[in-house]
DNA sequence: CACTTTTCCCAAAACGTTTTGGAAAAAGGA
DNA sequence: TCCTTTTTCCAAAACGTTTTGGGAAAAGTG
């Protein structure tokens, strides 16, 4: 008989579903050892051009690809990572999130790994997502997102020594990677740019605390503020609740304007431009026109409404691909601090950042 | 010296990093054999009480965990299973399609499995995705959702015999398994209901053809009409654009009440919501008085706007969890023709279903 | 030609599990 | 007591790769 073992003979009476050959049958072919099959479909020196060639052209020929599951338990390495999402805290339903993991997904199918998600309903579960990926050796390096000023997965990897990198940053004095915006400079540019059409009374309408993107966003404002010569007014500064953005964004609208001497123009994340513009509705106030505005991401609505919404862009895609490069780095042995970069973010001008009327 | 192999010792010299036990180190601390622990651990009868009840407890108290990869190597199986999201079709950022994936992503945890996710630009990228998933054996099966009519993915996964399970339904005459919203008895519902109020004429905003959803929904239209013994009129029948709702539902709102006739009521997407409020507020027409309106769908914004929008609601989460039992079966071996479930779709009546006025 | 170097290939080990096919020890039956 | 059955354990093989450590043949070198 032709065939020495049990299923692994090459061809008779196999079904549809399992006709993928594996490294040995690939071999048999060839007649040569896995050895030097391997080797050659890895562009090792060691093998002759002639060879190489033959047994890539066979390789394509029969479809061959290296089981995953298998090179990983040689190498050691899961060659996936890994994310968690929260889905509650209203964060994932963003368009500005899938343009973050389209390029984060894109760039890692590109290393050949693969991106396995957790979806947990809240902190406890999320760090809970996170351990089993790490303790259990199902991920070579996780990537984080949405963080808190003190977030507790930070030191938990970073005691372990875990790679890892952050979309944002957080309150941390060892050296970790990361990739943020720079919301500071963002909210300084849109703030001065309403000052410098003659603004004097702009509101700000900002994210959660506990959450380090508003650190940020308060940062560059106050900084525009300074700029331009203007005094911090407390009565114009507010927090939205990311459980429910258009309800409490609505709710401080109508109590904004019931000030004595109220703004001419809000600041704020466009996830909360809902009850925004809700609110100045009930109001009679026109968007754009009584009010400027200029909201915090390129959200569908704000191209969409009319008058459409001028706003701060960032570039989620290209951010995401930043992070998965410097996540293999980190993997590969990198010193993570080394990976701290800060990206700046674009203003989009649109109709609703007139000067005031 | 104790250490027999190289760095499979017990102990010395470790970085905190690589503190993970492996079976050979676990067996070796209770002087058992591999076979035995690996046995006990998976409660096999051939091991005696007591001797299980010592492996689990150090098993536990070392922190052991079976290495994931290797496991995959020996059982033939990846434990995992594969999705592919397309946000251009603006569908994963919906809050419904976030309670499906939270279904799912809970019950694979559940059965100790790995959620891979591929984001595909395109149609082509989504095929391209699943392949690589498919043939590059990275999955045991796969989960496919905003299924088409004729959807190539559905005859690829068949052709090959690989385990899949749709979220939808598809134009296929061989049996395939499905977990499927009864978009027909919904509308039906939401028709008869509106009619039962007085409403005669009842407009449809639908989802674009070529997706398979908007077919039960246009069925239960007309299904309600027909119990309703009103006529079928064109005029008041139309689709959005899925690359943009807004703007596709807002022209269309406008079209529609150029009509001589008018409707006094609309059931469409909630997806499509914001086209139509602003359409309607152009028009002058309060939402809820002036035009009764059910969503399918129960989106933030629904239960968010004044006055709330009555809706449709399908339990996302809970199918989300079969898709994934269902899949775990067909993966075992059943036949998928078994699995196909459609589930109801629950009403919920808010502020926006009045009688005509 | 004899010796060294380079080129090209391969057998065996290893990654960490689970499964297979016993085998020794204990218990039961006469 | 001797034989059979049950209980309890284990050595070895297998999963499909990649890496290690050569080794034979070919090509240079004097």
């Amino acid at each position: 008989m032709f065939l020495e073992q049990s299923g692994n003979g090459i061809g008779f009476g196999e079904g549809f579903k399992s006709m993928t050959i594996n490294l040995k049958q690939l071999s048999k072919l060839l007649k040569l050892s896995p050895t030097t099959v391997s080797r050659a479909l890895a562009d090792y020196p060691d093998v002759s051009a002639k060879t190489r060639a033959r047994v890539k052209q066979m390789a394509i020929q029969q479809g061959y690809q290296p089981n995953p599951v298998a090179r990983r338990l040689q190498k050691g390495k899961t060659e996936t990572i890994g994310i968690v999402i929260t889905p509650e805290q209203n964060y994932f339903s963003d368009t500005f999130f899938i343009d973050l993991l389209s390029g984060i997904s894109n760039q890692i199918t590109r290393a050949g790994y693969e991106l396995i998600l957790g979806v947990a309903s809240d902190e406890e579960h999320e760090m809970q997502s996170m351990r089993r990926m790490v303790e259990g050796k199902r991920v070579d390096g996780m990537i984080l997102t949405l963080i808190r000023e003190q977030d507790p997965r930070v030191g938990y990897l970073l005691d372990r020594d875990f790679p890892f990198v952050l979309y944002g940053r957080t309150r941390e004095t060892r050296p970790y990677a990361f990739v943020d915006m720079d919301g500071k400079q963002a909210f300084e540019k849109a703030f001065t740019y309403l000052a410098g059409l003659g603004h004097r009374r702009i509101a700000l309408l900002n994210g959660e605390p506990g959450f380090m993107f508003p650190v940020g966003c308060r940062e560059g404002y106050e900084s525009g503020l300074f700029l331009s010569g203007l005094e911090l007014d407390p009565d114009l500064i507010r927090e939205w609740k990311h459980k429910d953005p258009s309800q409490s964004s609505y709710r401080w609208t109508l109590e904004l304007f019931k000030n004595d001497n109220p703004p001419t123009a809000i600041l704020f994340q466009t996830e909360a431009v809902n009850g925004i513009f809700k609110g100045l509705d009930e109001l009679n106030l026109q968007p754009g026109k009584d009010v400027a505005l200029i909201g915090y991401d390129d959200l569908e609505i704000a191209r969409i409404h009319r008058p459409s919404l001028s706003v701060l862009r960032p570039q989620a895609r290209e951010a995401g691909q930043r992070v998965v490069n410097i996540l293999l780095e980190v993997i590969k042995g990198e010193d993570p601090g080394k990976f701290q970069e800060i990206h700046q973010v674009e203003m989009v001008i649109r109709e609703t950042s007139l000067p005031p009327s």
